[in-house]
DNA sequence: GTTCCTCGAGTTCT
DNA sequence: CTCGAGGAAC
């Protein structure tokens, strides 16, 4: 480890010297282009060549090393301790606000204590990140604490040093006096996209991940070896000031802009309102726009810009009266995990499901969340009366990132996997080489049954409407049903008396039941159930073997041969027809006159052709289903994740986080649906000029959209 | 033999 | 949306 030789006094200096510090002077100043203006004026390239000059001039001319060097940011020679520090001023936390009316009441309040008359805010986002307060003398960091209570925090210096967005030096700025003494209060965070990468390095070296940016960025912060936390993506922005000795700015506002004076990043989303209605518009605007940005927010910060008037208003708890946060929902909480339950699928995997104590989360209540196998709960270390941490991925589907180790009560118990089926008692296996646990009683186990039955009659399949889990089930226990064929021989009598079906609801299921007789055999196909055979194989299938008896009938072999389809789906088609009963099931279907052959739908048109297409997000009047049949009829071909062989990334309102992410890492063209409707001819669906073509061809040339421009 | 791309299955709540 | 795993490409 290199240890800096203080330099001290004024002497001569000599050219390598004169270079070493011009390089460092140019150095700070592209780091301040970069990271607090967000807009470097040399490349990449020149940044770091000339941070290798500086690196090798150091090395060879040891005397010239010192502590505050750029190229020391990396390897502190300092032991960290993290002693417990006393602030000199009480770093205080905020009121908060959850809904707009208590922003309402909040301006009433300000209003009566000294008048709103004139009065102008600050609205600032609250990034999810950990709060730190930097004291600088003579322009120099000399110690970062952490926030603690407020009253002590923790010395996190050595490691603070390594962060590229706090300067260890104060700016010169010739419209700014640097003050002997200032501690510069803001929050450490780290940005999701490079939050998702460490994580990536973590699992890749067989490290524990962390939960989310900010407990990675608590992390990062605690390590005992500052090279570490170097390796850290952190980040900082200021927001306010404590103790500072000398002339200092009187409004938040231009607090704000001496701070960026002095080299810190600030966030550029902050603005100032004399207009408490503006202000309220700017929440609104924000709600929107959180899921846009490149770190966690969790609300807005409201503050009375003027530091007189926030004198005056003063302090009432802990809380002062001149601040509030506007929290948004949270969209990651904690609950007790009381139970852990499974369910059996409709292949007879088994998937435990966490039972918790409800709690509300992004705008709903949850009181159960997937756990997808039994391996991830051991992973994670999941125990049955832990505190789990909580969220919604794509903010729909509630799971479970972890425990919080640090609440685990003494009598948590670790959870094993039940060795028999819930349902029908039989002995669970797990194949070879694969995570899930499965009942093998296909088909005996009336839980597999059921939920075979179930998935032949959604949206997916036969398209049933009218039919769902809670009917299926009741015909299934009352016997009247047992497999697919059943429900075409279903007279409107036997729902006579049934619970929950009226004679409308029961003339519009007969309906609908007709209705499904009609269609293609593509959903036939799908609704039998195979496990690994659902809409892009079942297409597979039948464009090479026109019928589903022809399939029954073909060999492992065969099937191998098609391109997309290997030996063990192959094998798994075999086997599903090998079943006496299957072959029977088929029959009946035949017999009952549903399609069971042939019908391939020709492309209406070229305009995507050789394009491959991803949708996110929703938009109007199309249902997910008709956007895919749309780009497949158009000659795209539509998927559902995105990588490097993606065309185009068409996205809704609400589009999901991961793809957008995806695509910009890839540089793929993400488009608006009215783009993508222009793509398709302004008629869309309805366009059907052009015959069918050859999806083999060459796709035609086509003019690509800009490429996205880089974040930096 | 390894890596990348896709697909399938299961999941919550109102 | 997430995960696991099959299949093809290298």
């Amino acid at each position: 480890m290199v240890v800096g030789l203080p330099v001290k006094g004024v002497r001569n200096m000599s050219s390598i010297e004169i270079r070493i510090q011009e390089l460092r002077t140019q150095i700070r100043e592209h780091d301040y282009q970069y990271f607090v203006l967000n807009d470097p004026i040399i490349s990449d390239a020149e940044y770091d060549a000339l941070m290798r000059e500086l690196r090798m001039l150091e090395l060879s001319h040891r005397e010239y090393q010192s502590d505050d060097s750029p190229t020391n940011r990396l390897y502190p020679a300092i032991d960290v301790q993290f002693k417990k520090v006393r602030h000199p001023q009480v770093m205080m936390s905020l009121a908060k606000a959850f809904k707009e009316k208590e922003i309402y009441d909040w301006h009433s309040r300000l209003d009566k204590e000294i008048g709103t008359e004139g009065m102008a805010w600050t609205a600032e986002p609250k990034i999810d990140g950990l709060a730190i307060a930097l004291t600088y003398v003579n322009g120099v960091l000399v110690r970062a604490a952490t926030r603690g209570n407020g009253e002590i925090g923790e010395d996190v210096t050595a490691n603070i040093e390594t962060i590229n967005t706090v300067p260890k030096q104060l700016r010169r700025d010739t419209h700014i006096q640097v003050p002997s003494e200032i501690e510069v209060r803001g929050e450490i965070y780290m940005r999701t996209d490079e939050f998702d990468e460490l994580n990536d390095r973590l699992r890749a070296a067989g490290e524990k991940t962390a939960a989310n940016p900010r407990n990675a960025a608590a992390g990062s912060l605690r390590q005992k070896d500052p090279r570490v936390t170097a390796t850290r993506p952190l980040r900082f922005f200021a927001y306010s000031i404590g103790p500072v000795s000398g002339n200092w700015p009187d409004t938040q506002w231009e607090t704000l802009q001496a701070l960026k004076k002095l080299g810190f990043s600030i966030n550029d989303d902050t603005r100032r309102f004399e207009n408490f209605e503006a202000l309220i518009n700017y929440a609104r605007a924000w709600m929107m726009k959180r899921d846009e940005l490149p770190y966690e927010v969790d609300g807005i910060v409201f503050k009375v810009d003027s530091l007189a008037q926030q004198r005056e208003l003063g302090i009432v708890g802990t809380d002062p009266r001149w601040a509030i946060a506007y929290k948004f929902e949270a969209r990651e909480t904690s609950s007790t995990l009381k139970n852990i339950t499974v369910a059996v699928g409709r292949t007879g995997v088994i998937t435990p499901a966490a039972e918790i104590e409800p709690v509300q989360l992004s705008g709903v209540t949850v009181r159960n969340a997937s756990l997808h196998n039994a391996d991830l709960i051991t992973k994670l270390d999941i125990r049955i009366g832990d505190r789990v941490l909580l969220k919604r991925a794509g903010d729909v589907i509630p799971y479970i990132i972890g425990p919080l180790l640090a609440a685990r009560p003494a009598d948590a118990v670790p959870w094993q996997m039940p060795t028999n089926c819930p349902v029908c008692g039989t002995a669970l296996v797990r194949p070879e080489g694969e995570v899930a646990w499965r009942c093998p009683n296909s088909d005996g186990c009336p839980e597999q049954r059921k939920r075979r039955l179930e998935y032949a009659v959604s949206r997916e399949a036969l398209d049933i409407v009218g039919l769902g889990e809670q009917q299926v089930r009741m015909l299934v226990e009352k016997g009247l049903v047992s497999d697919i064929a059943d429900i075409f021989t279903l007279t409107p009598d036997v729902f006579v008396d049934m619970e929950g079906f009226g004679e409308k609801k029961i003339a519009n299921l007969m309906q609908s039941i007709a209705n499904a007789k009609n269609q293609p055999v593509l959903r036939v196909f799908i609704s039998l159930g195979i496990h690994m055979v659902a809409d892009k194989v079942a297409q597979l299938l039948l464009q090479h073997f026109d019928s589903i008896a022809a399939i029954a009938g073909a060999s492992v072999v065969e099937m191998s041969q098609i391109d997309g389809i290997g030996p063990v789906k192959a094998q798994n088609v075999a086997e599903f027809f090998g079943r006496p009963g299957n072959q029977q099931l088929l029959a009946k279907l035949t017999t009952l006159g549903l399609n069971v052959r042939g019908g391939r739908v020709a492309p209406r048109g070229d305009s995507l052709a050789g394009m491959t297409i991803v949708v996110t997000g929703s938009v109007p009047d199309y249902t997910r289903e008709q956007i895919e049949a749309l780009i497949t009829r158009h000659g795209g071909k539509p998927t559902s994740s995105v990588s490097k062989k993606t065309t185009y990334v068409v996205a809704g309102s609400e589009p999901g986080g991961s793809k957008i992410q995806k695509a910009t890492e890839y540089n793929i063209s993400i488009i608006d649906w009215a783009t993508f409707m222009v793509m398709v001819g302004s008629e869309g669906d309805v366009a059907l000029v052009t015959p069918p073509v050859d999806i083999e061809s060459e796709p035609p040339a086509t003019d690509m959209p800009p490429a996205q421009s880089r974040l930096f």
